[in-house]
DNA sequence: GAAATATACAACCAAATGGTTGTATATTCA
DNA sequence: TGAATATACAACCATTTGGTTGTATATTTC
């Protein structure tokens, strides 16, 4: 389906709106680190923090590879721009790679929210 | 980090991770719109779209005014820019570990006394 | 004034979320 | 080899979320 650029916006926003994951991309923004070790960092189960790394690999905000034993979570900045520039297509600037997005987003939001979605290429049908 | 900071940016993200919500995002940023004309758009109750506007009006993402009966919603730019400033953060700390690794790599061949910073503004390489 | 319209909000419900504990399976280390 | 470590994942639970219907209250309009 073609919601699948839906999909994607609600898995990345959703995955940003918990401090616990915000606080987590920050780490592995700044460099490699183990599940354990993030786990290290807060006041939770390991499988808690396990979760949230979880959700945040799904969006594709990090990245996780394996040495040994340990799974070593990385940032993925391209996730976070892709973030950005669903930000700016909201308020009607469209520039650079977003004009793809907006094909994919004209359509889908008509079918996923019926009557046609709310783009700003004017197909003025009100 | 004060809390009522990570409040706020779980709110805004949770806002913008419904699609529905983003489409209302759209269309009361290309205008102002009724809760109403909102409502209307969208195969679901009326009382279920006037909760999404409460949502991102809570948000800081939408601003209502009242015309007569109605309520006239439209969207505010910089609750966008809040969020956008939000992920250019993690970015940012992307930046510097970037410019970690490239101050390490000019090291290994200077074979310098000195360790690097935490905090390196690099030149970017997109 | 009465009826229609626009909003607000409470109460309710199913599903998703964020946490827990417990179990299983690799991998490393003594 | 056996113990410790790191991860994965299932089952469970309380709370939140996204929807519903119903009721109340202004404001237009006839």
């Amino acid at each position: 389906m073609l919601q699948a650029s839906e999909d994607r916006a609600d898995a990345l926003f959703h995955a940003l709106a918990d401090r616990t994951r915000r606080d987590i991309l920050r780490r592995v923004f700044a460099g490699e680190h183990s599940v354990s070790t993030l786990a290290g960092a807060y006041d939770m189960s390991f499988a808690a923090v396990q979760k949230h790394v979880a959700v945040l690999e799904r969006a594709g905000l990090l990245n996780k590879r394996r040495r040994g034993r340990e799974a070593l979570a990385s940032g993925d900045v391209e996730a976070v721009r892709s973030a950005s520039e669903l930000l700016l297509e909201l308020e009607g600037i469209w520039r650079g790679r977003i004009g793809r997005i907006e094909a994919l987003l004209d359509q889908s939001s008509a079918d996923d929210t019926r009557r046609g979605g709310a783009t700003h290429t004017e197909k003025s049908k009100d």
